[in-house]
DNA sequence: TCTTTTTCCTACAAGATTGGTAGGAATTAC
DNA sequence: GTAATTCCTACCAATCTTGTAGGAAAAAGA
């Protein structure tokens, strides 16, 4: 199950995907990153009503992980640094959840060797890669402009 | 992540998938039951070293998720109810670490209404339910039978 | 019937994780 | 200077995970 940092990020993350289309569709601009028009983490939490505090901690975050630009001060707030289509949901998913694998010996970004069973030939090993390759194929494709249909 | 607890499952109900195998094989019997040669945890606990105590304990689980069978006593242990590949691993999992699906909103056996979206037109309800979709393809298809290709 | 071997059952407990809260420092706009 | 914002770290309560402890119940065999 995601976390409730994750789900949270997702819905702020959709908040900052709509404030970008409009951006973009309003100044016909090509460019990616919208720090002209942040939105601030009061902004969010009224359309998606959460924790402000922990809201907060949760944008550090995918702005440590590279997917978020910051502006302080009056007037500052949050920005996609690139195109919502360009930063696939599995990437949110590891930084506030780690990983995504369903053991931690299949796990691509999050490795660690399995001292109970010989990889090459252990049956679990190769299960759970399926499970891992069709998480993948699902979260690999799918990014933050798929999270823009979402109207409430 | 899989828990400890499904892993360790897993690792005893392949045990278990080729004691009963293997029996079949020397009868030729059809049936698929095998009471009359259960392992015990200790046998287990042999071939894939794990607590004792804390197997038991999920080999409870399993019993009373209608999985095994088991017999007390001397000579007693556990046993599959099912041939092997009449029991997904998706049934195991939801024994062990309940729900499957990212999120309670779109899971299907552990289903939690969703109180800060309308489910019918929510962005990241329609991604999860793809997520969920990919895992079940494979956890519902793929069954015990399937571990006994380990080899350790 | 006695002993041994096994499952069955419940309670407990330490450590990690989750889901936040608190309080302020730093920066920017006006 | 003041108000509005992000930035940073520490803390905290509740829950979950990963077991452990101690026996009761049942079955087999001598």
């Amino acid at each position: 199950m995601l976390s409730k940092k994750a789900q949270y990020a997702f819905r702020a993350l959709s908040t900052l995907v709509r404030s970008d289309l409009k951006r973009r569709n309003k100044a016909g601009s090509t460019s990616s990153a919208s720090s002209d028009a942040p939105t601030s983490i009061a902004e969010m939490v009224k359309i998606h009503p959460m924790s402000t505090k922990f809201l907060e901690t949760i944008l550090l975050d995918l702005k440590r992980g590279g997917i978020l630009g910051s502006k302080k001060g009056k007037g500052g707030g949050y920005y996609l640094l690139k195109h919502p289509e360009d930063t696939p949901l599995a990437q949110v998913i590891r930084i506030l959840d780690g990983p995504i694998a369903p053991m931690p010996c299949v796990s691509l970004h999050f490795y660690e060797r399995c001292h109970d069973c010989n990889e090459a030939i252990c049956g679990l090993n190769r299960l759970m890669s399926e499970v891992r390759d069709a998480n993948l194929a699902v979260l690999e494709r799918r990014s933050l402009a798929d999270l823009a249909a979402e109207q409430d």
